[in-house]
DNA sequence: ATAAAACTACGACGATCCTCGTACAATGGA
DNA sequence: TCCATTGTACGAGGATCGTCGTAGTTTTAT
């Protein structure tokens, strides 16, 4: 097989990332979810390996919400994708966004009853 | 006049505040605008200080979105409506949020060449 | 070559969202 | 009382969003 386009996937710049875009991709709870996932773990994940309430279309559409709007970058390996988190850039342009909406994120789960 | 019912508005209890929600909330640039506004000044301003790109009947929805996401509260001073952010509830709920949204707002109107 | 695994592209559906204009309500001052 | 100020309620239009199923692509293993 030739090396197919389609296989590197488009990311946003640092620069480009918005802080409106970073907000908006993470006020859907399917998608603050995954991001919760992806930084609890020390490596990349594979979309796989996420066990969510939507079918698999919907994840697909949901982790592109999250790469186009800078909140994860994504790479292929093999037939699987993996993902993580644009730590390094958000950090850079938000600094302690992600943590904070990582923080509140997980003591309002804590509150809820279903961390 | 007697005491008119709908000039007492409903806010959420700090219980019911949702991360997802503030978010949503946070995520639409008229309103981050607003909050940042809000967040700068020492106390309560009217909905009327605000010089905002859109419509009078759109800056009432806007105002209402961020009072049902729990972002601020509001109250009525004669025919003026005052609103101001839940600094204190919002800081409980999810520490350090506020401030790293506003911050990275900041750096972000200082990056683009627009505060 | 065949099949399985992982993910995508596309179109569709209903829901929500942002926007507006118009008409209305509440307050305070002349 | 009359009017100006301030904000609301309502309905509408158009855009975006979240969801899905189906059909298809890419890769790896057999």
């Amino acid at each position: 097989m030739t090396t197919n386009a389609a296989r590197v996937l488009a990311h946003p710049s640092r620069e480009e990332i918005r802080v409106e875009g970073v907000l908006h991709a993470l006020s859907d709870p399917v998608r603050l979810r995954i991001v919760r996932q992806l930084a609890g773990a020390t490596d990349e994940q594979a979309c796989s390996r996420f066990d969510l309430p939507v079918s698999k279309s919907t994840t697909t559409h949901h982790f592109r919400v999250l790469r186009e709007n800078g909140v994860i970058s994504q790479f292929y390996r093999g037939t699987a994708k993996l993902s993580c988190v644009r730590t390094e850039d958000l950090d850079a342009l938000f600094p302690g966004l992600l943590d904070s909406v990582l923080g509140g994120a997980d003591l309002q789960a804590e509150r809820l009853g279903q961390g």
